[in-house]
DNA sequence: AGCGTCACCCGGACGC
DNA sequence: TGCGTCCGGGTGACGC
């Protein structure tokens, strides 16, 4: 569930805790947490280095240690917690990163699809995605020109990371509330104040994400509250919040869709 | 190029 | 209560 909000939450509430510390050892307890490519001798590279930086790109979060980076994908059910090193290891924890300083930081994942890559070539792993929503490079202009480049139904294109990075299931369906656009519409049917709407939606929706510090749904993620703001996401059969429209929930791309059929005509 | 489908996972919800 | 089954999420791999 970690999207962008989530993940800038998250990067913002560590940096101050972990910036200057050393990694004194890592403990891998799935193997598979640890992401291809990465160093063979993951545990011996990583040792010793120092947390020099905490960034976010798109759904990453990168840790910028002094010989590499540590980049960081929690996908469903991730979570970064920082712990008194003392702490017992919890039953998801995944990777534990004993930091100087009497600190841990554990990185759990229940349903252990969360991935880590420790490299020194970052753009291996994040050269593909698309824009940063809040960078310069996303401008009305682009976004136009972008979705008339293409012929997508604008759901499964929003979710694209190539396209644009940083979008999940909740935030591109309340995205497209807000631009009263439908779901399937295509990407090049959408008129020039269509998607000046979506670039507005987009960020506007983000930056509520990041001032509710994320949105908290199932028993993961903790700490957020978008999640009793959503204007359609998992409110299907309830009423639209700006017409009463009972939301209608369909399957786009195996993924569950929900939207309001008369503020987002087909 | 873009689409559909599957695999990866697990705990919660649900049906019986 | 205790099974069995389904579901959902992000992404990469695959075939068409």
């Amino acid at each position: 569930m970690p999207e962008l909000p989530e993940v800038e939450t998250i990067a913002r509430k560590l940096a101050p805790e972990l910036i200057g510390r050393t990694i004194k050892e890592a403990e891998l307890r799935w193997s598979r947490t640890l992401a291809i490519p990465s160093p063979k001798h993951f545990k011996e590279q990583i040792r010793g280095q120092k947390i020099l930086g905490v960034s976010r790109r798109a759904k990453y979060l990168i840790l910028h240690l002094s010989s590499f980076r540590l980049i960081i994908h929690l996908r469903m059910s991730g979570d970064l917690l920082l712990r008194s090193s003392t702490t017992e290891p919890e039953k998801h924890d995944r990777l534990i990163l004993k930091l100087s300083g009497g600190k841990s930081l554990a990185f759990n994942d229940t349903r252990k699809f969360g991935r880590v890559w420790l490299t020194t070539a970052p753009e291996e792993i994040l050269g593909n995605l698309g824009p940063e929503p809040f960078g310069a490079d996303f401008t009305q202009e682009w976004l136009y020109a972008a979705l008339h480049a293409r012929r997508r139904q604008l759901k499964p294109l929003l979710l694209d990371q190539t396209f644009l990075g940083g979008l999940g299931n909740i935030y591109t369906d309340e995205a497209l509330h807000r631009a009263k656009l439908h779901p399937l519409n295509l990407s090049d049917s959408v008129s020039k104040k269509q998607a000046q709407a979506l670039y507005e939606a987009i960020r506007a929706v983000l930056k509520e994400g990041i001032r509710r510090n994320g949105a908290s749904i199932d028993w993961v993620y903790r700490g957020g509250n978008f999640q009793n703001h959503f204007r359609v996401y998992d409110r299907a059969g309830k009423p639209c919040k700006v017409c009463g429209t009972t939301i209608k929930r369909i399957t786009v791309g195996q993924r569950g869709t929900h939207f309001c059929p008369r503020c987002q005509p087909g």
